[in-house]
DNA sequence: ATCTTACTTTGCAAAGC
DNA sequence: GCTTTAAAAAGTAAGAT
């Protein structure tokens, strides 16, 4: 009797533990990339359910707090890449990956791909630009998803190519370099992408 | 570049595995099959490129091999031959009358028209479907019957794969026209 | 700036770590 | 899960020219 009910007191003790070390996880990464208190919250309360669920099962609490953290970023807009949440994780990007669609699957997330639309606040002010250019770049991308010139990018590389276009109208232009410097993509990607937004929308670059 | 979907339909790359015989030596199959590929730290298989058709076999001791690269049955057939009169011009016992079973086949086909991802998605409600284009350009959507993987791209060309037989592409792409037609994004 | 090479994803078997 | 093989799709990346 006794020794049954120490078992239940320690794998309690081991469960709280490992919830306490996993909630500062996710406080010590949305630190580091500067995420909002919702956003923790969001990926708290998704750690919680997969634990709820049993999700952790083979799989590492850091894998499964990095993969929480991820899918918090996208469902509350604020989205942040693989390779921006692996960078702080010691978990690899194949791995948050992978835990991702996992946890994702299981717990019925549904979320839809990240909108390019969702990165332009975010790159916009680590590029001073105002919400003048915000806006204007948001429209681009509006019409840029009916055209279907999305479909397939990568959504950094079309939100960047937009803020670059949008920069040069606003007159606050931004180099390709400064652009993918904070989009953490290539400049090429930003030519390759801002010629065919420029082409197909009928947007007039004088540089 | 023209034509129906399963018109286009093609094969591009089949997997098979077989039995040649109960057991082999690996580094003398290695050492004097010039060209063959062996490192046990590596993998604990020889490689063997054959160039017509041109196929790879990997080798193991215990007598079983895996055939890749064969864009037709038939290739695959002469693959598997052609690999068994090697073996045997080293004086290597091999099984008589060869037989392989194709564990994968990949199809290439062509919708014919640009579709959107993003519409797709969510007319499925993400059901059996997986899009993250931040990862990957293709779109993934498992099929139950035929059970087998069908990538979909932007520009209307999709992979298909998982399937044992030549047919399950041609009724993968069947289902995906229908699926796309009832949704109004084809 | 453009070219080449290469990596992302999917499916599968083999023997062993 | 990984290792090795093969091949396509389209986007992105990296190093060379």
């Amino acid at each position: 009797r006794l020794r049954k009910w120490q078992r239940r007191i320690r794998v309690s003790n081991a469960t709280e533990r490992n919830l306490a070390f996993a909630l500062s996880e996710l406080d010590r990464m949305a630190s580091a990339l500067g995420l909002p208190r919702n956003v923790r919250e969001t990926a708290a309360v998704i750690y919680r359910d997969a634990v709820d669920k049993n999700l952790i099962r083979g799989r590492s609490i850091e894998g499964v707090a990095a993969a929480a953290l991820y899918a918090a970023c996208r469902q509350c807009s604020v989205p942040r890449t693989l390779d921006e949440i692996a960078e702080v994780s010691r978990v690899s990007r194949k791995e948050i990956g992978r835990t991702y669609r996992f946890i994702s699957r299981e717990l019925g997330l549904k979320l839809l791909p990240t909108s390019p639309i969702d990165y332009v606040p975010r790159f916009c002010s680590g590029l001073s630009l105002k919400g003048e250019v915000q806006s204007r770049a948001v429209e681009i991308l509006r019409q840029a998803g009916e055209r279907e010139l999305t479909s397939g990018r990568g959504p950094t590389g079309v939100a960047a190519a937009a803020i670059y276009i949008s920069s040069i109208l606003s007159g606050e232009r931004r180099t390709q370099r400064e652009v993918a410097e904070v989009a953490g993509v290539t400049e090429v990607t930003i030519r390759n992408r801002y010629k065919e937004l420029a082409e197909k929308l009928d947007i007039e670059i004088i540089l | 570049m023209h034509g129906t979907p399963e018109e286009s339909l093609k094969i591009e790359n089949i997997v098979a595995s077989a039995k040649v015989t109960d057991s082999l030596d690996l580094p003398t199959i290695s050492s004097r099959i010039p060209g063959a590929d062996y490192d046990k730290k590596r993998f604990p298989g020889v490689v063997i490129r054959m160039k017509d058709p041109k196929i790879a076999a990997l080798v193991f001791g215990s007598g079983k091999v895996v055939l890749t690269g064969a864009k037709s049955v038939e290739s695959l057939s002469q693959g598997l031959e052609i690999l068994g009169g090697k073996l045997r011009d080293l004086d290597i016992e091999i099984d008589e009358h060869l037989t392989y079973t194709i564990q994968n086949i990949v199809t290439s086909a062509d919708l014919g028209k640009p579709i959107n991802l993003n519409k797709i998605a969510i007319g499925f409600n993400l059901d059996r479907i997986e899009y993250e284009p931040e990862q990957f350009p293709g779109l993934v959507y498992r099929l139950e019957e035929p059970k087998v993987v069908v990538l979909l791209f932007g520009s209307g060309k999709l992979i298909i794969t998982g399937g044992k037989k030549p047919e399950d592409a041609r009724l993968a792409v069947r289902k995906i026209i229908t699926d796309l037609s009832n949704l109004g994004l084809l």
